[in-house]
DNA sequence: GTGAAAGCGCTAACAT
DNA sequence: ATGTTAGCGCTTTCAC
């Protein structure tokens, strides 16, 4: 217990060489003749030496461990982190994360600074709420962001096209048979929750299903607003045969709203949602929505921040990933008996 | 954008103060007079400085912050991360996390030596399969590990009470009338699983239960054991009114599979699980489970492990905190027609 | 191919 | 109350 880890001096030392040789052989670079660095090598080995990251960065600015900042308690997190973790690794770096406090209560500064002194590179999830974005400005190292809600950052970014995947839900609906489709918004002041309704507005059009406005209702990404919403959406004299919430939580809401009403999903009405969040397949039925590929944007956000890193230009300040219907049992097609058609 | 943080000889230039006078004002160490003080910490703000922790771990040896070494896509992760998380914060310690793979490619001596130099004492949260527990023992930095499955680590360590929770739920049961009861047992490697099921078998005989041993069935942790173990259960010619599995996935399981012959949770037969999943309460019906207290846990390894980082002993090596019975709606009084009595 | 010197940002220990 | 020296573990630069 508590043995210090060995240290490049005492390595060299054993090895009857200088620290800079040891240094070379280790990091491979030239200057060492083969033999030489072998026996440097064996000895490193033997005394179970490691590099001292933060004595390397001192020294040389670098780390090879890049910094997530993250709610780590939010449903995207986990698999984010395991993209990002999976990829840089294969890169040659190692992932830590910082967790912000559900109460948006650290100080911004203190934790960019803090990362970025141990990081090469941040990769930031950020609470859309958070001031968070006007410190990482500022930041001595780069920063990419990734966004699974406002689709809108100032920062090289990796999003998901909320947009197009709006579109796969409707057209899914409409594929079915539906042609009156209620929709549950998400809270607006995200651009997420925009682009999901303009896609219905626009498949709306395009697919000439019924425009009724009152098929619209508001929801706030949350379970009772859905839940809430979809109860409006029952009591119109004319209800949908479908509906389509803005995220998983509100068409868990809207699914528990219609089973109260006495009504059975898919079979008087189909649901689709949106996010893949783990619950959605556990659900009776488990639930048909749109996937967010998660861990290809946590793959994406490391493929951008490593040129950064290295002081390469970026092709493009955005990736933005195409989303991806998985169809389960909440839908069915429109006056089918059974589970799906 | 890439500004170089400020550092300690730049602010104490400014200041017109030694660089030792700086970093005392600014670690709020005694020998600087008030007015220095002041000056140098407004200076220090407008500077934006902060304290380069890893400079400070190589002359010091130490950086107020702790690692987190954990799978972070496993159901526990977020929750005890929080609880660390936030009692490291109010401590005064930061928190990083660094995320097993979840192949277990990771080595392990890497891991360790990398965190041990960054942080000032670990806190890992193991898969049960690995062998980081070995590595552990020669980290240069105090670790205390948190264990929600084995129950027995040989660290310092904070687990959750699993005998007492199997006692918990069988109560439940037998308080609602029921006296025949089916279990599921876990992964019979894990001490977690052996305490559940040892809990019932004291149970059964304490309270007079139906001690038949066809009650016992073997599951694994996971849902497809729980399925198959409680369709075992449903076949015996006079099948269980309840059953108890050993955690919620295996509950869900079973769950799935009473549904499947055509009974109904909980008018037929109640099921209680062990864990809480966040599942758990979306299920229909809700499932009736044993918590563990897993933001208590996270705090309490905080709270063993500062002691140990400032070298003061341990009152003792283990914590173990207690479960808690949440009923929810799989569980009904026998015989009863509703929901529960 | 190898080594000595200097410095990264900070602080403990020892002056003053 | 404040400053000076030395050194944490490493690497860059420049000399040999």
């Amino acid at each position: 217990m508590k043995k210090r880890p060995a240290t490049l001096a005492e390595v060299s030392k054993v090895a009857g060489v200088s620290r800079m040789t040891a240094s070379r052989a280790i990091n491979n670079q030239p200057g060492v003749s083969a033999k030489t660095r072998e026996d440097i090598l064996r000895i490193a080995d033997e005394m179970g030496y490691v590099v001292n990251p933060l004595a390397q960065k001192l020294s040389t600015g670098r780390t090879r461990i890049i910094g997530v900042v993250v709610q780590l308690h939010t449903p995207f997190a986990a698999d984010l982190v395991l993209g990002i973790g999976s990829t840089a690794r294969n890169a040659g770096y190692e992932m830590l994360a910082y967790s912000l406090p559900a109460d948006d209560s650290a100080p911004p500064g203190k934790v960019v600074s803090l990362l970025q002194q141990i990081t090469d590179g941040v990769i930031a999830i950020l609470p859309y709420t958070s001031e968070y974005l006007d410190t990482l400005a500022g930041a001595a190292v780069p920063v990419v962001t990734v966004d699974t809600q406002t689709d809108d950052s100032p920062y090289p970014s990796v999003i998901s096209d909320s947009y197009q995947g709006g579109l796969l839900a409707v057209r899914h609906l409409a594929e079915l048979g539906h042609h009156r489709i209620g929709f549950i918004t998400g809270n607006m002041r995200l651009s997420s929750a925009r682009a999901r309704l303009q896609a219905c507005r626009d498949s709306v059009a395009q697919m000439s299903l019924d425009p009724d406005p009152w098929l619209v209702t508001e929801g706030n990404f949350a379970q009772r607003g859905g839940f809430d919403a979809a109860n409006q959406l029952l009591a119109l004299p004319q209800r949908p045969t479908a509906i389509f919430a803005a995220n998983d939580l509100s068409a868990l809401g809207a699914m528990a709203a219609i089973r109260e009403a006495g009504l059975q999903v898919p079979q008087d009405i189909s649901v689709v949602g949106f996010d893949d969040i783990p619950l959605a397949h556990q659900m009776h039925p488990p639930l048909t929505t749109v996937r967010q590929p998660l861990q290809e944007m946590g793959r994406s956000a490391v493929n951008m921040l490593l040129p950064l890193i290295l002081g390469l230009d970026l092709p493009s300040r955005q990736t933005v990933l195409p989303n991806e219907l998985v169809v389960r049992g909440s839908t069915a097609r429109l006056g089918g008996s059974g589970r799906r058609g």
